[in-house]
RNA sequence: GGUUCGGUAGCUCAGCUGGUUAGAGCGCACGACUCAUAAUCGUGAGGUCGGGAGUUCAAGUCUCCCCCGAACCA
């Protein structure tokens, strides 16, 4: 048998903005599968390095601090931890959760833009900006609002019009006034900015995209869409006082730059490396995140795999990228990269700024995070957008949980409770029915494996839901309650096997449901070390059967997961404006 | 407007490079069982695979046109 080498791999998921807790559609495209994929290559034992941040910094930060009437850095600071609570909360498996703001990351988005300018892709130029007198402040894009000059609807913003649907320059707009206060006193102003000069990285880029063909469909289609059209020169600073300063490569603040920070499109994605850098300080090895980035000092080994929303993704195909190849150092790029739909809500999207739909913190106030992170990996928005719907996630929870795997797991160790003193039995020997389940789950756990292994997290969930009903049809052939009448040893082998497949139920269902996966695992005392999907554990599937040792005591565990009532669905219907 | 992706049983969706009677889960109907959270197991109900045309010995699976929906466009 070939042992395979453990793997080294780096997990990102995509940030989440600073602006409050993200809801159900956040969590489903980005922070849940890649915490899914996480645990799944934990337990398959390979090296897994996941990293995630809030985003904290931009214009929306800033005014959500003003009108909260607080400093910015307070508003961040306790959006920071109110993130980070929701995301452990929901039992997200961060190595490290951290924040864009930090130290690590100001140093580390200065320095990329003077390599980046030494390289001459950087270069100041003037632009001319919308700037509001009353707010003391430029405007960005979508803050400025006016009539369209194409088709003179009233309320276009400065980057597209919702009526027209053109793209627009914020210059353009007849009588623009200030989306923030209202105030028509705004002028255009000229101002300096740095800009990326993208189209230089052009063909850098296309060769790059070209070579990665096992990206997903609509990962590549994104990205040679954007290069179809060409690659703009971009400015990455803009006129604000929250963000990383602009410097000289001796430290200085740039002249001209006084009042000016770096762009959050620019400095969010650097976060990804400096989140590991703050990872690793915290753990006391300040040069452990290098192994992981730096291609010269060991991850040229390392797999890269991204999780994001599709919004997000011309970002880390494109954007990044011109940061990382144009910088002409080391560091590691994406190897895998999985773009998600959107989840919807009644028909439209969710939405932080009108509070539509269920948010994290909300979820959790209903039910456990294991009902949640089962119902929206089973129906993770994958192939096309996905629809929320309260009767959907009742039938995932109802059907799949409670009685499929918790109904399982509570008939055979009552069963075993109330007839073999609740130890595991001994005597019999294994017969037709056990040579089937065998035969069932030598065929469905290496599938399990691959659709993990392809991030196919649907099809993933839907095979461990065969897997469990599976053990059900098995309890149905071995019938030990029948056998127990006439052949208490026959009925052991039943009962022993039974017992060792919700061991294995508890085990495979880790990655999603890790909270009642470890409650099946302690009932049944499966040591930590056997609780593994490594190709050890799945090499001898008939002894699958027969691993507990026998005699070992057990203990049924209390109700794994309550059923959703009608009433409930009905009362959250109401509560959360689900009918539309 | 451009581009991309979808439109398959009541619902949610699978169906690589075209090839036997189009599948799963839920729901529904009927039956079985009784260890279990009225759970489970079995059987079934027969969907013009959005519409039209074409290529082919053969198309849900390729080509073209049309209709509907969604997303993206820095």
């Amino acid at each position: 048998m070939t042992k395979s080498a453990p793997r080294r791999i780096l997990v990102t998921s995509a940030l989440p903005y600073i602006n409050g807790v993200k809801h159900l559609g956040n969590l489903a495209g980005s922070m849940l599968p890649a915490d899914v994929y996480s645990r799944f290559q934990r337990l398959r034992g390979h090296d897994v390095l996941y990293i995630c941040a809030t985003d904290e910094h931009g214009t929306p930060a800033e005014l959500a601090a003003q009108a909260a009437n607080v400093p910015v850095r307070q508003y961040v600071d306790e959006q920071h931890e109110i993130q980070k609570k929701a995301g452990e909360d929901f039992l997200l498996s961060y190595d490290h959760f951290g924040r864009s703001c930090s130290d690590e990351n100001a140093a580390l988005t200065q320095h990329f833009a003077h390599v980046l300018e030494a390289n001459g892709l950087i270069e100041e130029r003037t632009m001319r900006q919308v700037y509001s007198v009353d707010d003391e402040r430029f405007l960005p894009d979508r803050y400025v609002e006016g009539t369209c000059p194409h088709c003179e609807f009233e309320k276009a913003r400065g980057d597209q019009c919702d009526n027209c649907g053109r793209l627009l320059d914020p210059v353009d707009l007849i009588d623009p006034y200030s989306a923030v206060s209202g105030s028509k006193n705004v002028e255009v102003r000229e101002t300096r900015h740095l800009f990326l000069l993208q189209s230089q990285m052009q063909d850098r880029i296309r060769d790059w995209i070209e070579a990665a063909t096992d990206w997903p469909p609509l990962a590549r289609s994104i990205a040679l869409k954007w290069l179809d059209e060409g690659l703009r020169d971009r400015a990455i600073t803009r006129d604000l006082s929250w963000g990383v300063p602009v410097t000289n490569p001796d430290g200085s603040i740039r002249e001209g730059f006084e009042t000016k920070v770096f762009y959050v499109w620019f400095d969010a994605p650097i976060e990804y490396i400096a989140a590991t850098e703050e990872w690793a300080k915290a753990k006391g090895e300040p040069e452990a995140w290098r192994r992981w980035w730096r291609t010269d000092e060991g991850a040229e080994e390392v797999d890269y795999v991204q999780f994001m929303g599709k919004d997000n993704v011309a970002f880390h195909t494109v954007g990044f990228p011109v940061t990382i190849l144009g910088s002409q150092e080391p560091w590691k790029l994406v190897d895998r990269l999985k773009a998600f739909n959107w989840v919807t809500w009644y028909g439209g999207k969710f939405s932080t700024s009108n509070k539509r739909g269920v948010f994290m913190d909300q979820a959790l106030d209903l039910l456990p995070a294991d009902y949640w992170r089962w119902y929206l990996t089973a129906n993770a928005p994958e192939g096309s957008d996905a629809a929320f719907t309260w009767e959907g996630f009742q039938s995932a929870v109802n059907s799949d949980l409670a009685n499929v795997l918790g109904n399982f797991v509570n008939r055979i160790t009552k069963y075993c409770a109330s007839k073999f003193d609740g130890k595991v039995p001994e005597g019999g020997k294994a017969g037709e029915a056990e040579s089937w389940m065998i035969a069932e789950l030598e065929t469905r756990l290496p599938q399990l494996v691959q659709h993990y292994e392809n991030m196919d997290f649907r099809k993933a969930a839907a095979e461990t839901r065969a897997i469990w009903a599976a053990g059900n049809e098995y309890l149905t052939k071995a019938e030990p309650w029948v056998k127990y009448k006439n052949d208490v040893d026959a009925a052991a082998v039943g009962v022993r096997a039974g017992l060792n497949l919700a061991a294995l139920f508890g085990i495979i269902a880790q990655p999603i449901i890790p909270e009642a996966a470890a409650m099946i695992l302690d009932a049944l005392g499966v040591p930590e070390e056997r609780r593994t999907l490594s190709e050890e554990a799945f090499a001898d599937i008939p002894a699958l059967l027969d691993a507990l040792p026998r005699g070992h005591e057990i203990s049924p565990p209390d109700v794994l997961f309550r059923k959703i009532e009608d009433e409930q669905v009905a009362e959250w219907t109401e509560r959360f404006g689900g009918e539309s």
